[in-house]
DNA sequence: AGCACGCCGACT
DNA sequence: GTCGGCGTGCTC
């Protein structure tokens, strides 16, 4: 159909998971948003609902007959997204193979933001106040208020007067108020000039520090670069980029720092507001939805501000952003796995890249890619000319790394049963004595990994996932951790019914705490894992117990290993180091490696000397062998050997960084509909030359929420465009509705 | 992704 | 005889 207006059909790009990698564009009549550019957000009718869409081009025609085309219903009450974001959209789409629906949803996932700001109750005074009426003094404070201040909230009125909010709604009852339903504009603050200034205060940075600082200032902040800031742990890498975020802040434009959501805890909020006098704006999934509107907005509009958030941030609509931090950038959090699967830390220097501004990646034990990209490995290319690679090798102030002894199980073996080696329980003894802490790392939730029938040999597996189910003592249940299903324990084997059969086989920190308790029975001892601190307030009790040294000994897992700070901590004992080694995963050497790391850098942050006593069944493992040089002079030089070890080995695998990968998972809960399914993507295999497909297998776990799942894995050199392969291999076979693949660009779980 | 349409089992 | 299970396919 042809129309006259130049812009009355409008092309939008609609939220639905179709077209993968591809935009799915739909006409629509302008209507309302006549003349909205490119970039638009527009309400839409869908089918029988009403969704957002974006605004992608402008047309007169459209190829459908005139009937079928809807009006747009409204546009959305912000500013349209500037060419940057729909570009980072799109190239995100691109990369990962996600449909460009739902990654317009990653970006469109606050639709309260999008509407006008509700009217919400207000109140003043009545023009012809009512004499006969007692004032109390608190009501007197509120009139006086009143005079000074256009009509506020009733918890505004509270809040600065000091009164309840029940006075005022009292007020109103007695006709001693008036209330008005008006529009709020956003009253939370964004930087103020005021703060603006404040960012740029000099700050007194160590001379190692001011001089990182300085060689990231020298690479200017106009134009695209990429710094990996590479500090052992305790070194002050924090302080060091908030330096580049003084500097950028201080010029209006918008700052984001991605950090692992576990890491945004009050202690790093506690470090931000020291060094800027101000908070930062927050952005994680327990903020509340006023906030989040709020901040959606305000980044949108492009209004200057600092946001501090987890990998989701990456999706905000900023307009005017300035630099990128990747804090921690090395943490598998930033790889996200289910329906959408990106790699924040990746699609953040793809956002860097199109926006032309610096980008920092900090960590103490930087991601093998990074490390690689950055020039710091050994090999023909260097890393590429926009990488900067800056090394903080000591720690800040009088604090040192700590000394780190490996304990070999095979001389030093604990009675069966029992998970402390005569030399840990030695160090937890004298640790204890001299009125310090110590931290027991086990990476196992629960009592025990694995329960079986002493009767039958029976394990206790999970019914709907390819998984054993762990016994949590304290739950006083058995529990799948991938599906999470639960049921109560029992004593009776449910394959020979075998009354009182059933034991718990392997340490978990349920059990651990059993032992430590047995040893030292006076001692405080306290579980840090997701069981047993699951809120902010478990958080802050759990802290509190261990600043207050009411905690002697913490049991933690993974939990323990990230961003905590504990100044009386001197001893680190790894219980089980051999746990994440084994298993065909190609990072698996590399991931032990920095969780150890971070778990030994714990001890002795302050200024007691603190050690780490490493547990394991094979020292000699090279993974080992560097953490035990963790303390000699030149730890970043035993890190960067085992580093380029590792990637020797992935080189001559040519694995990733070196090649590319990706994983094809498709999934059924009907078997055999789901083997027809591979069987046919297998006989369409793709065949190149630099292109290897592995496959069909198993996935990761065979089986999840009943879901049978197989997995293809496509291993590509550098130059190849994986995508287009994987999308044309897709394209030639046509799949039954119920099976589902799922594409993992660069994928990260393996087992 | 939603949501309606559509074709087969246990109930007022 | 209907209510409702979720398989299939469409949404400008």
């Amino acid at each position: 159909m042809v129309v006259s207006d130049r812009q009355a059909v409008l092309k939008i790009a609609v939220p639905v998971p179709q077209q993968r990698g591809e935009v799915l564009i739909y006409d629509y009549l302008a209507g309302p948003a006549i003349g909205a550019p490119v970039g638009s957000i527009v309400q839409i009718p869908l089918g029988t609902r009403h969704v957002w869409g974006l605004v992608m081009d402008a047309s007169d025609t459209s190829q459908l007959a005139a009937e079928k085309l809807k009006p747009v219903v409204m546009l959305a009450d912000v500013p349209p997204l500037d060419a940057q974001t729909l570009k980072f959209l799109k190239q995100v789409s691109r990369w990962t193979l996600a449909p460009f629906g739902s990654v317009m949803r990653l970006l469109l996932n606050t639709p309260e933001a999008l509407l006008p700001p509700p009217e919400q109750p207000v109140f003043t005074l009545p023009e012809f106040p009512l004499a006969d009426v007692r004032l109390t003094p608190q009501r007197q404070r509120v009139c006086d208020f009143l005079k000074m201040v256009p009509p506020l909230s009733a918890t505004e009125i509270a809040r600065e007067t000091g009164v309840s909010s029940g006075v005022i709604t009292a007020m109103h009852k007695s006709g001693l108020l008036d209330k008005q339903m008006a529009v709020r504009g956003n009253r939370a603050p964004t930087l103020s000039p005021e703060q603006l200034k404040q960012a740029r205060k000099s700050f007194t940075l160590s001379d190692e520090q001011q001089q990182v600082a300085d060689a990231i200032a020298a690479k200017g902040d106009e134009q695209f670069s990429v710094h990996l800031l590479d500090g052992v742990t305790g070194s002050g890498k924090t302080e060091v980029y908030f330096d580049s975020v003084a500097r950028v802040a201080a010029t209006g434009r918008q700052v984001l720092i991605l950090l692992p959501e576990i890491a945004l805890t009050r202690a790093w909020q506690d470090r931000f507001e020291k060094r800027f006098g101000f908070r930062p704006a927050l952005w994680h999934s327990s903020v509340t939805n006023a906030k989040r509107r709020t901040l959606w907005r305000q980044v949108a509009e492009g209004q200057p501000l600092i946001v501090a958030g987890a990998r989701s941030a990456l999706f905000l609509p900023f307009s005017k952003l300035g630099l990128i931090i990747v804090d921690e950038e090395h943490d598998a959090s930033y790889k996200q796995e289910d329906m959408t699967a990106y790699q924040a830390r990746d699609m953040a220097l793809l956002r860097a890249k199109i926006s032309d501004i610096p980008i920092l990646l900090a960590s103490a034990t930087p991601s093998l890619e990074s490390w690689v990209n950055a020039g710091a490995a050994r090999q023909d290319e260097a890393g590429h000319k926009d990488w900067h690679q800056h090394i903080l090798s000591s720690r800040f102030g009088q604090a040192s790394l700590p000394e780190v002894k490996l304990v070999d199980m095979r001389l030093s073996r604990p009675p069966r049963g029992h998970w402390l080696s005569p030399d840990l329980q030695e160090a937890l003894k004298a640790t204890l004595e001299a009125g310090q802490q110590s931290l027991l790392f086990l990476n196992r939730r629960g009592y025990a990994p694995v329960t079986l029938c002493s009767s039958c040999g029976h394990r206790l597996a999970c019914h709907q996932c390819d998984s054993l189910l762990v016994t949590h003592r304290l739950a006083g249940r058995v529990q799948c951790h991938f599906c999470g299903i639960s049921q109560p324990l029992s004593q009776q084997c449910p394959a020979c019914e075998e009354a009182d059969s059933l034991r718990a086989v392997g340490p978990g920190v349920e059990r651990l705490e059993e032992e430590v308790r047995m040893l030292f029975p006076d001692a405080g001892i306290a579980i840090l894992s997701s069981d047993t601190v699951r809120s902010a307030s478990d958080a802050e009790a759990f802290f509190k117990a261990v600043e207050t040294g009411e905690t002697d000994i913490i049991i933690g897992t993974q939990m323990a290993a990230k961003g905590h700070d504990f100044p009386q901590l001197t001893l680190v004992g790894v219980v089980d180091a051999d746990l994440g080694i084994g298993g065909g995963d190609l990072r698996a050497a590399e991931r032990t490696y920095q969780l150890l790391w971070q778990v030994a850098g714990r001890s002795g942050r302050a200024k007691q000397k603190g050690r780490a006593l490493i547990q394991t069944f094979q020292p000699t493992h090279p993974v080992l062998d560097a953490l035990s040089k963790m303390h000699l002079d030149n730890p970043v030089a035993a890190r960067d050997q085992f580093m380029q070890a590792e990637a020797d080995a992935r080189q001559a695998a040519a694995m990733p960084p070196f090649g590319r990968l990706a994983a094809l998972i498709l999934s059924s809960r009907d078997l055999s509909l789901l083997e027809a399914a591979v069987e046919g993507l297998a006989a369409a295999c793709p065949a190149y030359h630099g292109v290897d497909v592995f496959g069909p297998a198993p996935a990761p776990l065979s089986r999840i929420r009943g879901a049978h799942r197989i997995r293809f894995l496509v291993r590509a050199e550098k130059t190849v465009a994986l995508q287009k392969i994987i999308t044309e291999w897709l394209d030639k076979v046509r799949l039954p509705g119920q099976v589902r693949v799922v594409c993992d660009i660069d994928p990260y779980s393996f087992l």
